[in-house]
DNA sequence: ATAAAATGTTAGATGCCTCTAATATTTTAA
DNA sequence: TTAAAATATTAGAGGCATCTAACATTTTAT
C-alpha cells in the first residue's frame, strides 16, 4: 500500500491517460494543484517502485502494476459513491468529495461488505463503470437520451460526469435516477430534447446535456 | 483540521488521561509505538498549537481546545463502529481497525448522516458512549450483568472494551448484543455467572467478563 | 545521600512531499 | 532557422514525522 498522496497521483494518471492516452507533467500538476517540480520528483519515486515507466521530457504511463492499483483505487470510489447514495440516502451531487477520503479505506472486509449490500454493480450513481476485485471492467452497451426516438419512455439509470454544476442543473430541472421519462421532441436545428416528466412537468434539455444521461428503455408489451 | 498523525496522538493523549489522569511520554510512546523522541517533538508540536500544556519531564495536558478536537474524533469512531455494526451488518469484532481509519474522515454530512440513520444513538457496540455534536458526553447509568439477582431476565445492550480477544470470547459463548438471557446462578466463591440463554444453552461467565456487559432489564408486567 | 534505574530531552539524520529560483529541452512561429 | 514560448528538470530549502546516539533529569532503592 503506498501513501495516500502516491495514490492520487496514480489515479490521476490513470484519469488522464484514459482521456488523452499520453499524461503529461503539467496536465497532472495541474490536476493535482501542484507546481511542476512537486510532480516531476513524485513521478521519479513512482517510477523507482515500478508504478510508472518514464523517461524525462517524454509523457508517463502506467505500469501493469501502477495500473492495477489504479483500478482498485477507482474501484472503491466508485462503490463508496454508490453506497452512499444508495444506502446512505445521500444526493448525487454530494457524494463525490466523501467517496474522494473513503477511496483511500485499507480494508477488504469493508469493501467486500458495501459490494454485497449493493449486490455486486456494474456502474456508479454517476454511469462510470465500476471496475471487479481483479479489476475488470466490464463495459457494457448503453443507451443515452440523444438515443432515443420520439414518444418513446425509457428510465434514467445514471449520468457521465462527476461534476457538482452538472449534477446540480439536473436536480434543479427536477430530474433524479430512477425517472420515469418520456421523448416529446427533437429538435433538429440544435439537437434538444424536450422531455416529458413523471411530475407532468415538461423539460428542455440541451443535446450536450441529454448525452450525458443513460436510460434504461421501459418494454412496451405488445 | 489537524493530519492524521496529530488527530492520532490527540485522541491518545486523551484515553490515557481518561485512565490515569496525567499522560507520560514514555506511554504515549508505547501506546503509538513511535520511539520516545519522536513523542517528545510532536508534543512541542501540539503544544505550539495551543492543543496540549507541556513542560518538560513533566506531563502531558490536553487544552480545552485539545479536548475538543478528541472528542469530535471519538465521536466519529464510535458512530462509525455502530455503523459498520447496524447498518452493514459487520461483526463488532472486526470494526475497530476500519472504524480507526473512518475517524479520520473530514465530512460533516458523512456524520450527520450516520448519527440520523442510527437515530442519535448515545453508546457504541462496545458500550462505551458516543460524545454528542458538541462534544457533551451524557452519561447514564447502566446495569451490568453483575448487578442483576439471580432469576431475572435481561438484555445485551453493549459491553466494554474494544479488544478483539474479548469480542471473540463472547461470540464463541455464542452471545451478541440483543440476546436475552436470565440469570440461573451466581456464584458467591468467584463471583462466577450461569446464564440461561435463548439458545437453550446454559452459558457459565466468569465475574471479569460479566462485568463488563451491559444489559436492560426486560420489563415484567404485573 | 548517592548510585543505579527509569524516564525524558537534544542533536543530527532520513524519507516524504512540497515549494521557489534557476536552468534546460522541446515546440512553435516569425 | 533561429528566437520566443511552452514545457520540463535540477538545485536547494522547508515542514512533518520519524529514527539512533548521546546526554540530562528524576525517581528508586540500597
Amino acid at each position: 500500500m503506498g501513501s495516500l498522496t502516491e495514490e492520487n497521483y496514480i489515479k490521476s494518471i490513470y484519469a488522464l491517460s484514459e482521456a488523452t492516452g499520453e499524461v503529461y507533467v503539467s496536465e497532472l500538476a495541474k490536476k493535482l494543484d501542484v507546481k511542476l517540480p512537486s510532480v516531476n520528483s513524485m513521478v521519479k519515486r513512482l517510477a523507482t517502485k515500478k508504478l510508472v515507466a518514464y523517461a524525462p521530457y517524454k509523457g508517463i504511463k502506467l505500469t501493469e502494476k501502477g495500473k492495477k492499483e489504479a483500478l482498485a483505487i477507482i474501484r472503491k470510489h466508485r462503490l463508496a459513491e454508490l453506497f452512499l447514495v444508495k444506502v446512505m440516502g445521500l444526493g448525487w451531487e454530494e457524494v463525490h468529495d466523501i467517496a474522494e477520503q473513503l477511496e483511500h479505506v485499507n480494508s477488504s472486509r469493508f469493501y467486500e461488505r458495501i459490494d454485497e449490500l449493493l449486490n455486486s454493480p456494474k456502474f456508479d450513481p454517476h454511469g462510470e463503470p465500476i471496475p471487479d476485485s481483479n479489476g475488470k471492467i466490464h463495459t457494457q452497451k448503453r443507451t443515452s437520451l440523444i438515443d432515443l426516438a420520439e414518444g418513446l419512455t425509457a428510465t434514467i439509470t445514471a449520468v457521465t460526469e462527476d461534476e457538482k454544476s452538472f449534477l446540480d442543473h439536473l436536480n434543479a430541472k427536477g430530474l433524479q435516477i430512477g425517472d420515469a421519462v418520456t421523448i416529446k421532441k427533437r429538435e433538429l436545428f440544435d439537437g434538444s430534447i424536450t422531455l416529458q416528466h413523471k411530475s407532468k412537468k415538461e423539460i428542455l434539455l440541451t443535446h450536450q446535456v441529454a448525452e450525458r444521461i443513460w436510460v434504461e428503455m421501459t418494454v412496451t408489451r405488445s
